[in-house]
DNA sequence: CTGTTAGCGCATTCAC
DNA sequence: GTGAATGCGCTAACAG
């Protein structure tokens, strides 16, 4: 096994019969140097000639950043939905040359300061608010974007905020516009998720113009199935879920008090979904849409640029299945 | 704002009076090296009034790897159960001074190499197999461990591969245990999932002596139906599903026919299950046992000890509801 | 023993 | 177009 040395831009330099300054403003197509296509030639095939590779680390010591682009996961569990965001925004960052990571585990665990530390990222997203000081810190030391893809408004990530109002809104719409005047709202049972929860619920009372009914719902028949009586007694004949797994949660309590006739919309359009008895109508988000936008604010911010307007239209869609 | 500059081991080594090589010697209590005392302490007092952090950046340079974990994430779907397996390995590896990151985003979009090159990683993990070429180049670029989470047997990562032919078994177990003697196979219509879904089937064998009747289940009630029917023509009574989604499918699909009595045993436990009708018997791996070992066989490579063990013993649990 | 000097690892970028 | 400095930490060789 041959001792591969790795081949540094030296070697480029030498085989191009240039110096390393010229491979590096060549490979890097630096603005401002007038450098003769000719030797621009010679460098670009010796390099593609030793199969050259820029040391990443290297780079990122000289500039004080990297290219990758850390997501700070929350420590509530993730489901298909939000892998598959990440999956998106992976692909929409790599298009503009970002490798994309995503840190699992809470900050409990760790200080998130050890975390963008160990990976110097040009940009750090998370789904929960950073304190000013975990701002400041990172800024200082180079991070170019810090957002908070969900939090207290009028702050930096107002960006996927709005649409979570308004997957609430278009489940409140849905079941108004089929024929229900009182809605019930479906809480999840799980604090960390309130940071989703609250910002659907205020959708669903904007489009109904009241506050619904709030239950919060375990994941389980039995609570579920008191809630459901809750609402019954409230007069309650619509009920927006928070997502499908409450929704399901929320048809099985009325599945145990025999009742039908419960409208149910959850959120996310889970393979459960459909599968469900009955089968549940639910709101989804274009992954993808909101994944390449997510992208673009990123490489907007990193590279300076006025971040664009996320395009709401179409974004989000109700799937009609029998349950509502 | 003051241009906060970034603190460095040579403010630490002159405001301890000390040279940089001392300060490193120290930091990193270098064997082989003996510093007195005093000068340790001096040095230490002096890195924590300063709040010195050394840059990983200049660090992975230097050592030609960084104490980041990466995980290559299959292009298929991940749900709840990887989710959480990712969050465990992750506070297991922190407990060790490791940075765990995952990497979303098939390998068609980007080839493998771009990631860890960007990344320098201490080591890689993988769902899927590595080429041996793709492993070669690692190893050559200074990555201590690659490791295939799943993939052909008799290579490096038989840890997880004998978990999954497990799961099989337990599920062929309990059937067989509650007096199902034809078994069927609810085989997933995702053809990435195959690499999950070979070794459980190969598990369903073993238990079950025999190849049991394999059907492809896709995540739909009319699909699931046809299954189903014939399932029945065979004489099937219980199935084994490759997970839990799938095995609701089968439920629709039997609920489709009015067919009550047919026994169905699913993988995970997603939230879901406990929710369907009827509630689903199902296969649960404890992740946190699972995460830990991986976490000791990761430190165990990086820092070149043997690797440990996986305590199969009471890995893999039944959770036994209402469908079989 | 203690601790220092010197130079490496690589790419970027300023001044000539 | 180039030489040399820079970013930061690690470590072999060496002096006190």
């Amino acid at each position: 096994m041959p001792e591969t040395r790795r081949i540094t831009s030296a070697d480029v330099a030498r085989r191009a019969g240039v110096s390393r300054a010229t491979v590096s403003y060549v490979l890097n197509a630096t603005p401002g140097q007038s450098i003769s296509p000719a030797t621009r030639d010679r460098v670009l095939r010796a390099a593609a000639g030793l199969g050259y590779a820029p040391s990443a680390a290297a780079r990122t010591l000289r500039t004080g950043r990297s290219d990758v682009v850390l997501c700070l996961l929350p420590d509530w569990p993730i489901g298909n939905e939000v892998g598959n965001l990440l999956g998106n925004l992976s692909t929409a960052l790599a298009r503009e040359g970002l490798t994309f990571v995503a840190h699992p585990g809470s900050r409990a665990d760790r200080p998130i300061a050890e975390i963008w530390k160990a990976i110097t990222p040009a940009a750090v997203l998370s789904f929960t608010d950073f304190s000013d000081d975990e701002t400041e810190a990172m800024r200082a030391a180079g991070v170019a974007l810090v957002v908070a893809l969900l939090g207290r408004a009028g702050r930096h990530g107002r960006e996927l905020e709005v649409p979570q109002q308004l997957v609430g809104r278009r489940q409140a719409e849905h079941l108004v516009g089929t024929g229900h005047a009182r809605l019930g709202y479906a809480y999840p049972d799980d604090p960390r998720l309130r940071i989703f929860a609250d910002p659907r619920l205020a959708g669903v009372r904007a489009a109904l113009g009241r506050q619904p009914v709030v239950e919060t719902v375990p994941l389980d028949a039995e609570p579920a199935a008191e809630a459901v009586r809750r609402w019954q007694a409230a007069g309650v004949t619509g009920v927006c879920a928070y997502n499908d797994e409450v929704a399901l949660a929320v048809l099985a309590g009325a599945r145990t008090l025999s009742l039908t006739g419960l409208a149910v919309i959850g959120v996310d359009d889970i393979p459960a979904a459909r599968l469900a008895v009955p089968p549940l109508t639910t709101v989804t988000t274009d992954q993808r849409t909101l994944a390449t936008h997510l992208a673009t604010t990123v490489v907007a911010a990193v590279s300076g640029r006025p971040a664009p307007m996320l395009p709401t239209a179409d974004l989000i869609r109700v799937v009609t299945r029998e349950s509502a």
